[in-house]
This record gives structure tokens, C-alpha cells and sequence, in this order.
DNA sequence: TTGTATGCGTTATCAT
DNA sequence: ATGATAACGCATACAA
């Protein structure tokens, strides 16, 4: 391994010299030497020891995205959202001369020994909660902190990127309800106030409300968030006949409703309109292909990096930006009725 | 911060003592004062500064999961394969006390680089074949490397977990033959030798062979691994009526010919019967759901994490396992024809 | 403009 | 059984 020494030995200079010139502290350096340091570095193929730097440097140049599993929903690295996010976020950070490490934890005690074991520098985090055993250790970590998909009342130090749930939630209903339906079922996860499907649910009420529709909570749904569980709403839904379309607050909810709706001998969009949530890749590939509010995972995960480059660079306050989402009308909502 | 020497201050021993209490060396530590020095670790909440560990010893406790990006195949981390990968990979490398890093690299240099920035201790890569810029490289690399889905005549020191690809492309034709089916189209991405749609080709051949029939190159086909792109061969063989079963080699093609084979006018599994390859989980949410040759990904990652764990630990020497595959019967493919 | 000296937190060597 | 000391590679305060 080549150190700053062997430069220095190599090139007549201290070591203070060269690192000064890695540094880029060119007032500290004629640009004679400079050269002469810069030609030997990479002669000779040195390459940084991060361990030595963040060891005398307090900053590791490590950003972590931590998975934090409650019981309850296990966003682990394997989610679609949560993956996508993850590639944007590596391009960006690696492209600013950080690194990503990925960890998952169950409390508040392991974030706080894996952020010191490595001197974290920032850390990634989706769909915190208030009522999160991490929420106040969170707001009592001193480094940038990016949520993704979370509502909070206080941000504090963290920022957060989500969605414009709420406006997109509207855009689905009223899509249902300019094609003439009423009797729209609200399916979703088990709704956990202050999240995204509370949000969404408002949205939902909101545009019932504007159009003079009275909500029914007999037509709302909940179930795990599984396609197969979801299944169970579609048969339930398909044993109904005062139905006529369906908003679900995820693609999976809907592919799994769909499912169900046609194990219930009844077809989409014939006898239900059926609108998802996300516009995952698979959409288009349904058949019929699913009409969905689509979000800009890529974008999210990309502007969540830039936000945290930017703190972490000191150049931006944390901040909290609501993505807006579109409409993709597929096949699986039956227009003018 | 609180180092060892803080707790050797508070145990009024020395930082040696508490050195070796954490690092278990009870041989050379007396019971007493292990227990004395391990309560105050507790009470002040010591945690391991892993960069200074790294820096004096030669082993950091980092595996880097590398992403190579080719021009030709980006296999980032939000492929769904890698992404399962991904999980169960933090899953045991965490459960044994080894960190987990992202990172995607366009070079053999860019890769050197960062193994040498973090002394990373092993690395997870995709996908790599003999003819990659990377293989001398890797072959020289002396740390502990577990490949997936690699087909190489030397492995040297690398491990590989794959698939019996050979024998599930052979599950996937011997299914079609079974129904009736002689005219099989077979559409992939474009074949490299020696990976592993070249095997699903041969597996592909040779259960033909073993049912007497002649494999006929204008029954073969290839596109882009995208739905889209497929989407054209869907419509070429929806064009043609010599063709009655075609085997993709992944879901993901199969989905892309499905839709061109609707968009052509016909119908799955009426006109045509369709299998495809990996079971990802939209499989059986499609209609028809789509039959296909499952692999498992979650054991895929278990074992490849395993694999390297026992490495790193020298429990093992470097090896190549090709996990079993097995048929998943859906509503794609009509049976007894 | 350049160099010397010190320390970051830890492990390892060698005494005691 | 325990401790003093050096060393890992680097950045920085301070000298020159």
C-alpha cells in the first residue's frame, strides 16, 4: 500500500507537502511542487486510506441507508421503492466522493452504535413516524438526516421527500368519478395516521366531498400490504353489487384486488373500474393494464441525494419537497360511463 | 466519544486490559476485572471506532456488494434479483459483524480503488463473465469475491451461486413438448457465451434433441431486456402461424411477448402457450398468470452471504453452487393440447 | 512555500 | 495477569 510517506519520500517533499496537494490547498503549495506531487500520486497509484482520514478527520465520507424494520412493515432493501432509491442515491453520493453503506436496524440503540462505528456522516431513512421510538433520537442526531415519505410535524433537522399524496389521491378519485362512478371502494394498508395512506384517504374524502359525494365507510378496505391479501377485498367486493370502481392506494393492493375481483367471476374494467397508486414497472404489463397515479421513484431517490450532498456540503438548510404526481390512464378504469 | 481509554481511566486499568476484554482474549485477562471492565463498557456506552480498528489491523469488517456497469447490461441495484440479493446479503453479513457497502464501479482502476479506499474485506458481484475487462482482476484480487450467475471454466478464488440454467431451460421445453408443442419459439436478451442464456439455449436444445425434434434457428429470437422491447417479437410470432409455444428465458421477456402477442390479435394461452424464466412476484399476478421456472433469489442471497461469511472466517474454501430450479404451472401455457 | 510534531482510537509487541 | 509503547495513515497546528 502506498502511503502519503512514499510520495513524500519520492518526491523530496514532507508529507504536510502532499497532503496538502491531495487536499487541494493550493496556497499552501507552489504549483511547481504541486505538479511534480501530482505526477508521483499518480505514478505511483496512491489511493487514500479512508479508515486513516476519517479516523483524524471527524467526517467518514459515509452515508448510510438504514433500513429501520418495525414489526409492523418490513421495508427492507428488497422493495421496489426503497431499491430504486437506493441506485439514485449510490450515483449521487458516489459521484460526490461519498459512500453508501446499508444497514438495517430494529431500535434506536443500534442507529446510534452502527452511526458512531463508522462515524456516519448522514443517513437515508423512509416513512418515519412521530409515534417512531427513532423519532426523537433522530431529532437528536447532529448530521443531515433524508426522510423519504414521511409526515411530520417538526421536521427539525431532517429533510424529507415525499409525495403530493394528497392532490394525488384527488386526481384518482375525480378520474373515477368524471367516468360516472360513486360507489368508489377505498382499499388500502392499514392506515397509520400521519402517513402516506392517511394522506391519501384525505385526498380520497376531499374529492368525494367536492363533488358533492357523501363518503361510506362500508366501502372502505384495509388489508396487509400484499397482492394476496388484497384478494380477499376483490372477492368481497366482487360478492357486493352497489360497487362500481375501486381506488387503491398501492398498485399491489390493486393487482391483488383485481385478482380477486376476477376469482369472484366479475371482469375489469366491464363491471369494476379499478385506479392503483405508483405505476410500478409491472402496470403496463397487466392486462388490462392498470390505470395508476404514478410517482417519479427515480427522481425522488435522486433529489433525496441531492438534498443530502447539499447538507452535507453546508450549502442548503434541510428542507421538505412534495413531489408531484400524474395520472396514467391505462385500460383498467372504464371511461364515460 | 468514549474510547478505551476512557474506560481503562474508569476501570483503572489499562487500555491493553481493555483491548483484550473486548476482543475476548480471556487468557489474558483475569475474570474480575473482564466482568469490571465489561459492566463500565456498558455504563458509559463504549462503542468500537471500526475506523481505527481498520487502520491498525488489516481488516475492516466492510463487504462491498459492486455493481459493474457494462455498457451493455446495467445491472444496478434495482434489479429485483439484485436488490433480493441485496436483503438477505445485510441480513448475515450484519448478523456476523460485517458491514455492508454499495458500489458501482465502470473499471477494473475504479474498482481497485475503492478495495483499497476502505480495505474492503470481500466483495458480492453479478454476472461476470471471462471476457470482462474485470476477470484478470478479480482472479487477482486475494480477498474472498462470491460471484452469481457466473459461468467461468476458473474460478480460482471466487465462488460463484447460480442456477442450474441448463437443467430449467430443459423443465421449461419439456413442459411445452409434454403439451403438444413442437414449434417453440425461443426469445432472450442477446446471448452471450458462456452466460447464462447461452445455457437456457442449450438446455433449450437438448431437450428438443432428446424429443426428436430439430431445433429451428428461425424459432429464435432476441431483444433488449425490456417488456418493451419484446413486445416486438410478440407481435412478430403473433405474425406467423408455424408457431404454437414460445419459452422465454426471463419473466420479463415473456411479459413483453404476451403484450405483443395481444397487441398482434391473439390470445395466451388459446393461440399461444408462453413459459418464462425467475418467477418474480408480478408473475402470478398477471392474467393468464404466467407459468414459469422458478429460482429462488432469497436463497440465492442467503447462500451467496453464507458463502462469504465462511470465507472471510477461513471456515471455507471457495466454491460453486448451481441451485436446483423447479416449474411453476400457471394459466400461460394450455395443457394437454 | 515547506517542514516538524502531535494526535485520532485501536491493536500488537514486548515487558513486567 | 497487566501495562507501557509503538504503529497504522492521515490532517493539522505551529514553526521555520
Amino acid at each position: 500500500m502506498i502511503t502519503i510517506d512514499d510520495i513524500a519520500r519520492a518526491a523530496k517533499v514532507s508529507s504536510t507537502t502532499v497532503s496538502n496537494v491531495i487536499n487541494g490547498r493550493s496556497s499552501r503549495v507552489s504549483p511547481a511542487t504541486k505538479a511534480r506531487v501530482n505526477s508521483i500520486i499518480a505514478e505511483m497509484g496512491y489511493v487514500p486510506n479512508m479508515s486513516a482520514r476519517a479516523l483524524v478527520s471527524q467526517s467518514s465520507k459515509v452515508v448510510a441507508l438504514v433500513n429501520y424494520f418495525r414489526t409492523t412493515t418490513n421495508a427492507a432493501f428488497d422493495d421496489p421503492f426503497i431499491s430504486r432509491l437506493t441506485n439514485a442515491v449510490e450515483c449521487t453520493l458516489r459521484e460526490n466522493g461519498y459512500y453508501l453503506m446499508l444497514r438495517s436496524v430494529s431500535d434506536a440503540d443500534e442507529l446510534q452504535s452502527f452511526l458512531q462505528n463508522w462515524n456516519v456522516d448522514g443517513l437515508f431513512l423512509t416513512g418515519v413516524y412521530e409515534g417512531d421510538e427513532l423519532y426523537t433520537t433522530l431529532r437528536n442526531i447532529n448530521k443531515p438526516i433524508v426522510l423519504t415519505d414521511s409526515y411530520l410535524s417538526d421536521y427539525g433537522n431532517m429533510a424529507n421527500v415525499g409525495l403530493q399524496d394528497f392532490e394525488g389521491a384527488m386526481l384518482a378519485t375525480n378520474h373515477l368519478l368524471k367516468n360516472g362512478h360513486t360507489r368508489i371502494a377505498f382499499c388500502s394498508p392499514p392506515i397509520k395516521s400521519g402517513g402516506v395512506d392517511d394522506m391519501r384517504l384525505k385526498g380520497h374524502c376531499e374529492a368525494l366531498k367536492t363533488a358533492g359525494v357523501t363518503f361510506d365507510p362500508t366501502l372502505s378496505f384495509t388489508s396487509d400490504f400484499s397482492a394476496k391479501a388484497a384478494g380477499r377485498i376483490g372477492r368481497a367486493i366482487a360478492a357486493r353489487n352497489d360497487i362500481t370502481a375501486i381506488f387503491a392506494t398501492a398498485d399491489l393492493i390493486a393487482a391483488g384486488v383485481m385478482a380477486g375481483i376476477r376469482d369472484g367471476g366479475k371482469t375489469v374494467p366491464n363491471d369494476y373500474s379499478i385506479i392503483g397508486f405508483d405505476d410500478l414497472d409491472w402496470c403496463r404489463l397487466m392486462h388490462p393494464s392498470l390505470t395508476t397515479v404514478r410517482q417519479n421513484t427515480q427522481l425522488k431517490g435522486q433529489l433525496a441525494a441531492d438534498l443530502m450532498v447539499s447538507m452535507l456540503e453546508n450549502e442548503s438548510a434541510a428542507q421538505n419537497v412534495m413531489l408531484p404526481v400524474h395520472l396514467v390512464e391505462r385500460e383498467s378504469v372504464r371511461t364515460n360511463l
